[in-house]
DNA sequence: CGTCCTACCTGGAGGC
DNA sequence: TGCCTCCAGGTAGGAC
């Protein structure tokens, strides 16, 4: 299931290899793949038609490529979503739901979606409200239609990745899709703040684990990662989180980079191949989970065996020994 | 408003 | 062998 280090690996191979080259067509093979563009799949396929890309970016598991006009074709990759690209003389595979050519001739890009709950979409790009502070939540959502479209009126941003980023006192904002403004910083990205992270976490009143999996306080995180990431900061998956002392927090926050940053590494190896093709199934998966899809295997730090549970109609792996369900612990500790 | 629940979707696995 | 049911889970949107 791609999740930060997925959608990452994905980005990157997306901006070695179409970025900078100018789409010649656009074809939707299967309309539910652009089901959230109010233009429709025809709208969709004749406003791509002759767009330069000219940036990957990322947010959590949201990408998206700047297409001129201040606006860019957002991707979410849902449960089984790939950016294929590759010859394009080769077969169309029956998942194939949206095909790009490009003006050059050269290799097409696929966006293939077994089970359909990935999309795209022609969005527009805009600076956040509130360069830091303001939460995400608070910035309206206004419905990214064809009227407001348009080219702004003012000289026109281009989000691009392979700009330097500025440390400057007085950086330029960043340009995000309009639709993911809920969307969280993912804990991968300069403007992330822990201490605000921190603070939003211990006032909500849920589990932990529903918190880390919800993209409104932190992106980024599925289901795998975030089992990886408790069981290596040692917390059960549905301790409240407002019974979490900063400490923990940290602790969690630790484990969360540390987790996405070895599996980005690990995702990353075929970066420059021409063929992107990341679907979490990458190596990572076969060597270095220790708790996700585990069960009754001996916990690698304790031998007990790892525990599954049903939570939010799936699973939750975890180490009944190392990961204690209840808040007696604190009074051992 | 905060929190929680479910529909959406398809193919592989396992039961009988 | 074939048919059935379960399972995987990210997100939007609605219920409460």
């Amino acid at each position: 299931m791609p999740e930060l280090p997925e959608v990452e690996t994905v980005r990157a191979g997306l901006a070695a290899h179409v970025v900078g080259r100018t789409i010649e067509t656009a074809r939707v093979l299967h309309p539910r793949a652009v089901r959230r563009d109010p233009a429709g799949p025809a709208g969709f396929e004749a406003a791509m038609a002759g767009r330069l890309l000219e940036g990957a970016e990322r947010r959590g598991k949201y990408m998206w490529l700047a297409a001129g006009n201040g606006e860019a074709l957002l991707a979410h990759l849902g449960m089984s979503g790939q950016m294929l690209v590759g010859d394009p003389d080769r077969s169309l595979s029956p998942h194939v739901r949206v095909r790009f050519t490009f003006a050059d001739g050269g290799p097409d890009l696929r966006f293939t979606d077994q089970r359909t709950f990935g999309h795209l979409m022609l969005v527009q790009l805009r600076a956040p409200e509130g360069a830091s502070g303001v939460s995400p939540l608070s910035t309206p959502r206004p419905r990214g239609t064809r009227a407001n479209r348009e080219p702004l009126g003012g000289p026109v941003i281009v989000a691009d990745a392979r700009t330097p980023v500025e440390v400057a006192s007085d950086p330029a904002p960043r340009l995000l899709p309009v639709p993911i403004a809920h969307i969280a910083p993912d804990p991968l990205e300069r403007d992330f703040d822990a201490a605000q992270f921190s603070a939003r976490l211990r006032r909500r009143h849920t589990g932990i684990k529903r918190a880390l999996l919800d993209q409104s306080l932190i992106s980024g995180i599925g289901n795998i990662y975030a089992d990886e990431a408790l069981w290596r900061a040692r917390l059960h998956w549905d301790q409240p989180t407002d019974t979490l002392e900063a400490a923990e927090v940290s602790r969690l926050l630790a484990a969360v980079t540390g987790v996405l940053t070895e599996a980005l590494m690990v995702g990353g190896t075929s970066f420059d191949s021409l063929y992107v093709n990341v679907n979490g199934q990458s190596g990572y998966f076969e060597r270095s989970l220790e708790a996700y899809g585990r069960a009754g295997q001996p916990c690698s730090r304790c031998g007990t065996p790892i525990r599954r549970d049903s939570f939010m109609n799936r699973s939750s792996y975890s180490c009944p020994s190392c990961q204690p369900a209840n808040l007696s612990r604190r009074v051992f500790e």
